[in-house]
RNA sequence: GCGCGCUUAGCUCAGUUGGUAGAGCAACUCAUUUACACUGAGAAGGUCGGGGGUUCAAGUCCCUCAGCGCGCACCA
């Protein structure tokens, strides 16, 4: 009997050694796997932002990804899997400029140069961490081809996207209206957006011969159009560009009537005023009538000299004193103080965005692109789906891809932030040049703006394989088998990829997208700081082991569905691999002497099949939240419950029924721990070790999968 | 407003192409040192959110209502 089941199993001492037999053996590299692996199967993980440490979301996501890719490997795939970790531009640069505060220091204080320094040593602190956290989830990840979206290779890969859509007119500079996050003093995409539910004042003012509703009164210094419906009969001898003066703010303006459509007639009193320089919608409708736009805000979130004896101010507190100076002046009506005002707020900073029009740099997403037959980016986004390139699990998220392909404005890629790719464009007076090196000649200046994280993020599954060289392994593992982020990120990211590589590539970035849910704490809330409930994977996994929180993460929830953390269920999980540990002693103890037939066949190895054929069903279609169930539920409660059991009797006798009783258990057996493997890594290799005894090669991880079930050859299309 | 989900045992959730309702935890009754107490045996617990429809047959498909969650959107 080996001596390491003599005693309960100690997930502590054997998952570390295990992982390092592991790295040791070099089959995370799929350049060294035995030859039976043939075809490829690629999946790029999701990098995890360098903004601190792994929450038990990650571990979700790990656990999902690294079953697969064990299971993959061991149905006989040339299986990779490539590390990285993301720079996450905003919120890392927000989050040390959080810390730099606490010593009273301010970035502008030490310069871009020095403060990119700290930026780099923080990130370098959260990265290794952060490595140490996946290798603990016993993550079969090839260390060797491990990247980060800020390094010298990405940089080059960014800078040949950049300039291929630069010139391909894709990529263009224009005053545009965009986000302007005060607080974060950068501009920030559509979808960095949260809108935040607040409770404010409506107020509707006289405004000449009209009411007009606004819920920011400080905004309407410059209001110098009057919106109608052309149908709304109310203001039917009010004509277009008709023009009327009117007392205002700070006296008397000129105004000019507009009848557009866009006005929602049983809104209000059916008749606003806009401002063009801080509204989206305002923007538009004076792009369309060619209006003049003036800004009234700056970047600090203060007034501007239009608003007279108000310049200065910070929006905040000159609203309520505006309201007070319309009101002496008898031009407030009402007052609502029960309005819901949806408040857009930066996804990162928290800070109130403040709409401007500004030069950045965009995606155009609608402009048709010669080279692809006048297709758009939108297109292109859209049609791998729609012919069913692309699968997305579940499929319902379809549907929602859609959805937000049909809302989206171009995107803007410029932050003015220091950490981050900077924008490989140089200017020289009128002159403007875009190249992957600085011009050589003298007097430019390149761009300060740094590119939108996701920028470099999209370009993930092909720049991590050597893009824009072309390289073995582009060849061999593009596009990729696989991805499985969170739901949350569709958009950000999975979208933004297929663009990419649609656009840059030619061909789609991966063959499916397998959703998961968002993991939340035991109450259904959000893990987060804030809220004090965060928990490290690596607390749980000293606790119970790492096997017992990926198998708890794994069994029990469909995929793309939110799910609650348990610890008891983690606990459940750990008991489980005790209990195939000590079905290894019971098996270890009884066939001692025997000789073991491998060719055996019977009612119990047949039943067996039958499951194992289930089970590689579950795998192959993505329901291995059923999978890992139905393995659990046939080792404990048939093999060890009702088999292990029945067999004690049988093999007291000694008969040749008991010899191929034992043979039966132990060819069985064998299989239960390979397809128990992708679930529960660790506690499956240690026990393959003690049943095996064999050399260092012979590890479970690269086993044959039980009856050659598991497809070896890719999906059909 | 538009879109997408969810609602199944006390709790947390599974339930694949429609074919007699499942697991884990909790609670209950027994077993008491067995490969394993990180255990075993057993019993209990559900008109599958409400209503309607299709079908020989509906937790599953269709319609509708309600509650909850999320995403998107230009209600000034």
């Amino acid at each position: 009997m080996d001596e390491r089941l003599l005693k309960p199993y100690d997930p502590k001492e054997t998952e570390s050694k295990i992982y390092k037999l592991w790295e040791k053996s070099g089959f995370f590299n799929p350049n060294n796997l035995p030859e039976r692996h043939k075809e490829f199967f690629s999946i790029v993980l999701p990098p995890p932002n360098v903004t601190g440490t792994l929450h038990l979301g990650h571990a979700l996501e790990d656990s999902i990804q690294d079953m697969i890719v064990r299971y993959k490997r061991m149905a006989g795939f040339k299986t990779l899997w490539v590390p990285g970790t993301d720079h996450a531009a905003i919120a890392t640069q927000s989050k040390v400029e959080k810390l730099l505060e606490k010593e009273g220091i301010r970035k502008n204080d030490i310069g871009r140069e020095e403060f990119l320094k700290r930026v780099k040593i923080f990130a370098q602190n959260s990265h290794d961490g952060i490595i140490s956290q996946i290798k603990k989830m016993g993550a079969s990840l090839d260390w060797s081809r491990e990247a980060f979206t800020l390094d010298e290779k990405r940089n080059i890969a960014v800078k040949t996207a950049f300039k291929q859509m630069y010139d391909d007119g894709l990529i263009y500079r224009g005053n545009r209206m965009v986000n302007w996050d005060p607080k974060g003093q950068t501009v920030i995409s559509d979808d960095e957006i949260v809108y935040e539910e607040k409770k404010g004042k409506f107020y509707t003012f006289k405004y000449g011969p009209f009411e007009i509703g606004t819920a920011r009164p400080e905004t309407k210094f410059g209001d110098k159009y009057v919106v109608i419906h052309p149908d709304d009969k109310r203001y039917k001898d009010w004509k277009h560009m008709q023009k009327i003066t009117v007392e205002w703010i700070n006296g008397p303006i000129e105004a000019t009537i507009i009848k557009d459509e866009m006005i929602d007639m049983g809104f209000g009193t059916g008749v606003m005023t806009i401002t063009p320089w801080h509204s989206h919608e305002d923007f538009a409708l004076a792009e369309k009538y060619k209006l003049d736009k003036e800004q009234i805000i700056d970047k600090y979130g203060k007034l501007l000299p239009i608003a007279g004896e108000f310049v200065g101010m910070k929006i905040g507190d000159a609203r309520e004193k505006i309201v007070e100076k319309l009101k002496e002046k008898g031009l407030l009506v009402s007052v609502d103080e029960n309005y819901v005002n949806r408040v857009a707020t930066a996804e990162r900073t928290g800070g109130t965005i403040e709409p401007q029009i500004m030069l950045q740099w965009f995606i155009n997403v609608n402009k048709p692109i010669k080279e692809r037959g006048n297709k758009t980016l939108k297109d292109l986004m859209r049609e791998p789906i729609e012919k069913g390139e692309i699968k997305i699990i579940p499929e319902h998220f379809e549907k929602v891809y859609y959805h937000w392909i049909e809302n989206l404005r171009d995107w803007c890629i410029s932050r003015q932030i220091w950490y981050g790719h900077q924008i490989p464009v140089w200017y020289r007076k009128n002159e403007i040049y875009c190249g992957i090196e600085a011009p050589t000649d003298k007097g430019w200046e390149q761009d300060p703006d740094t590119l939108d994280t996701w920028f470099s993020s999209s370009l993930w599954t092909f720049s991590t394989l050597g893009w824009p060289e072309k390289t073995k392994d582009l060849k061999s593992f593009h596009p990729t088998s696989l991805i499985n982020p969170g739901y949350e990120i569709l958009f950000f990211w999975v979208a933004r990829m297929i663009l990419m590589s649609q656009f840059l590539i030619g061909e789609i970035p991966f063959k499916t997208v397998f959703l998961h849910g968002i993991l939340r704490d035991k109450n259904g809330k959000k893990f987060s700081k804030s809220s004090g409930n965060n928990i490290d994977p690596v607390e749980i996994i000293e606790k119970y082991g790492a096997d017992a929180l990926r198998m708890s993460l794994i069994s029990g929830t469909g995929s793309g569905n939110d799910s609650n953390y348990d610890e008891n269920k983690v606990k459940g999980y750990k008991n489980f691999a005790n209990k195939i540990w000590n079905i290894t002693r019971f098996i270890l103890k009884n066939i001692k002497g025997s000789k073991y037939d491998p060719s055996i066949s019977n009612n119990l190895t047949e039943e067996f099949k039958i499951i194992v054929e289930d089970i590689t069903s579950d795998m192959d279609n993505y329901r291995f939240h059923l999978a890992a169930e139905k393995i659990y539920q046939y080792i404990w409660h048939k093999f060890a419950d009702e088999i292990l059991e029945e067999s004690k009797k049988i093999i007291k006798v000694g008969d040749k029924q008991a010899e191929e009783r034992k043979s039966a258990l132990l060819l069985i057996w064998n299989d239960c721990i390979k397809i128990l493997h992708p679930f529960m890594p660790f506690v499956t290799e240690e026990i393959w070790s003690i049943i095996k005894k064999r050399d260092k090669d012979d590890l479970i991880m690269v086993a044959k999968w039980p009856f050659g079930l598991a497809q070896d050859k890719p999906e059909k299309k």
